[in-house]
DNA sequence: GCCAACGTTGGC
DNA sequence: GCCAACGTTGGC
């Protein structure tokens, strides 16, 4: 069982949506970039913990826990020319991107900020992939001990 | 296959 | 709005 870190943009859909969510749920669509795909599609399996982590905004941090309640299949909307993130070389016969499903486990009582979490970075956060300058990545692995450690903080 | 140009991310 | 860092694109 491995842990995961998910950014989102709260003003386009935070915790506050995943909470208002019908079962809590939502597919994790639109991701456009190979190395997130990759951990997608190869590595995130149903009953995954990740955290979710608000970021361009007001104030960046971890917001809560989700579980994934579906593992990787292909994301409808690279089908949807409508669709912001439609790409014409994704078809239904040979996919490019994935999506997943998540579920909202428990939003915390506050937000951990990236401040907090940067204050670690080079004690029990080190190594962790969010910290590391130039990070752009929104879907990132997390250790177990920094997982704990991280749940800890609160 | 190189690499300059361009686009995006995301903290500040 | 700035800008550093990084990914992608496309000409050669």
């Amino acid at each position: 069982m491995r842990h995961w870190l998910l950014k989102t943009e709260p003003s386009t859909f935070g915790i506050e949506h995943l909470q208002a969510a019908a079962h809590k749920t939502t597919s994790w669509e639109g991701v456009r970039n190979y190395q997130a795909r990759n951990l997608i599609r190869d590595q995130i399996k149903k009953g995954d913990h990740a955290f979710l982590y608000h970021s361009s905004c007001e104030q960046p941090g971890i917001a809560g826990t989700v579980r994934v309640v579906r593992a990787a299949y292909p994301d409808k909307s690279a089908f949807n020319r409508d669709d912001p993130h439609y790409d014409a070389a994704s078809t239904v016969a040979d996919p490019r991107w994935y999506t997943f499903d998540i579920k909202l486990v428990r939003r915390f009582r506050r937000v951990i900020s990236l401040d907090e979490l940067r204050a670690h970075s080079k004690d029990a956060l080190e190594g962790m992939i969010l910290l590391r300058t130039g990070n752009r990545l929104s879907v990132t692995p997390v250790d177990d001990a920094h997982w704990r450690f991280i749940l800890s903080l609160e």
